[in-house]
DNA sequence: CGAATTTCAGTGGAACTGAAATTT
DNA sequence: CAAATTTCAGTTACACTGAAATTC
């Protein structure tokens, strides 16, 4: 579909971020579908990958997902045997999280298809913008934290 | 909650839009809906603002809303009386949709604390960086329209 | 005791699909 | 007949809430 044309949405930079992420969202989520993954999935195996083992609730703040989300999550990538769950020895409220080889495979997936599906999507805009929009938009995130 | 540290979630800028949305969606739906409102009203009370009565089928396309949901919307702005529902005379498959004085009153509403709501969550961008925010998710939101 | 963790049941707005009924 | 319009029933992913059970 085309963008609406209607005068005041196209000036209010709220309303452009949540269309322009409705687009952009389809697009990857129908890329991750198809390589068996959810949208949540890349940021818990990222942060596996990028910190190593962790508590579900450790997970949660640092992936910023609810702890209901994060329970149906792993269940979801234990299932896949993407993640191991094990108990704590040293604490027996927790759960420990582990990435396997087969779950860094599919981060690695996950990377590939998603670096491709940005520079597609992004395509229009040069390389200084698109590292300008990327600046900004961490900072509104951190903003509106 | 603080943005995730995750390195590569933070150099890729559909992971960044979609974060950036949700936040700032988060806090235009609650000021939406204190103002009694939902998200697409605003939408289709300025496309009927600007363009003047139109069918569903119309608004459909200027709005790019979904049938079903359009239907859903102009039942829920009747119920309030902000639009009147009658059909077309001269194609009785219609439904003319049109605002009234009170559905105007609520556009304005909806006009000021949305804007102030915009210059709140993009506070810490300069005028020219919010303009030049504004233009590149225009540019994006075509090129995947 | 209070606080943290995991788990489950359920809610609500939103985007979408498919199909029926009517009219052009 | 095909195409357009409205309407309804239902699905899906997601974000979130509340509460229970366990452990620290």
């Amino acid at each position: 579909m085309t963008k609406p044309s209607l005068a005041r949405l196209h000036t209010t930079a709220t309303w452009l971020l949540y269309q322009s992420t409705l687009r952009t969202d389809q697009k990857s989520l129908r890329v991750i579908s198809t390589a068996g993954s959810r949208r949540y999935h890349y940021s818990v195996l990222a942060a596996l990958d990028e910190f190593g083992p962790a508590s579900q609730a450790d997970l949660c703040r640092r992936c910023d997902i609810d702890r209901s989300d994060m329970n149906a999550l792993v269940n979801g990538l234990a299932k896949q045997r993407w993640v191991e769950r094990t108990p704590d020895p040293g604490d027996k409220r927790r759960n420990i999280v582990t990435i396997t080889p087969a779950g860094r495979r599919q981060l690695h997936r996950l990377d590939r298809i998603l670096s491709e599906l940005d520079e597609e999507m992004f395509a229009p805009l040069s390389a200084s913008e698109k590292h300008q929009l990327i600046d900004m938009l961490g900072r509104i995130l951190e903003h509106n934290a």
